[in-house]
DNA sequence: GTGTTTCCCATTGACGCCCATAATTACCCA
DNA sequence: TGGGTAATTATGGGCGTCAATGGGAAACAC
């Protein structure tokens, strides 16, 4: 499993191409396609991303449970209509599409934010005051640890 | 399970590299990335440290629970954004980021405090204030173990 | 053709890897 | 028990490699 952490700040040149962190690219190596999966996050200005492991997981998730249903179509909608699929370069910079760029506001810089089994892409300013934000709601959250596996 | 002890006092050369105690990087041996994972602790100044195994089962946590909500976004962005990913050197050494540096006030000396399950890294100042501190809060406070697994 | 995208190469600065040294600890053997 | 030796640790520094970035030219689409 993938596994996102960190934050990274990286510039987006006169052709619109961005670097992906390479500790994010390790996470993706050996992946069935050479790139991400991004699409514009609900209710935020910023773009989720993953690998396309990932994205056939939840593909094959969401047919098992509910066929046909609003929730279905709801999922489709916005999820798999809005994604896109955009492949590493030789250097390992990606396009972002002119949606995503609409939806997020990104210009000459994007903020990569680790985000455990995915990672996000923001305008630097937008995830700051995002940050600050959720900072003061994740007080009195707390996550239990699922128990460890055999071993460690 | 990792099992850290002790405090350590080691130097950051010039180039902000520190050493690991020998008995921490034991305690991590055996893991799938040979480093620790390190981010600011809420509310005080110091680094919480453990290692890679620990991260993954926290993801897992939040991924089974809550896919797309406002829970799991402001968990990410407080935890996974906020942590590093720090790669042990040929000599057991990590490099500390800016934003930890910052965040901790640590300059020329760390201290590393075992913490159980998780070490700490500090000011070696600021740790002292912290444990006075909570050597008094801690009168009245106790613990119950737990039975012990089978072996060990 | 014109505009966009993909591939390739150059640059630079940070980081990883290597070696050297010193000090401490662990170990062995008389 | 003492001394000596070997091994490990903490530390310093040099250098090669890789990541991030910029730009040109070829391939492609409309």
């Amino acid at each position: 499993m993938a596994l996102f952490l960190s934050t990274y700040l990286n510039k987006v040149d006169r052709k619109g191409r961005v670097s992906v962190p390479a500790s994010f690219r390790a996470a993706l190596a050996g992946q069935a396609f050479h790139g991400v999966v991004a699409f514009p996050a609900v209710g935020v200005p910023s773009i989720d991303c993953f690998g396309i492991d990932r994205m056939e997981r939840l593909s094959a998730s969401i047919d098992d449970i509910d066929l046909f249903s609003d929730r279905q179509r709801n999922l489709s909608a916005t999820i798999f209509a809005d994604s896109h699929q955009l492949a590493f370069d030789g250097e390992g910079r990606i396009l972002l599409p002119e949606a995503l760029v609409k939806h997020t506001q990104i210009a000459d810089q994007a903020l990569f934010a680790g985000a455990g089994p995915s990672f996000q892409i923001w305008h630097p300013d937008a995830f700051r005051r995002y940050q600050q934000d959720a900072r003061g709601k994740a007080q009195g959250l707390s996550v239990k640890l699922r128990p460890a596996e055999s071993g460690s």
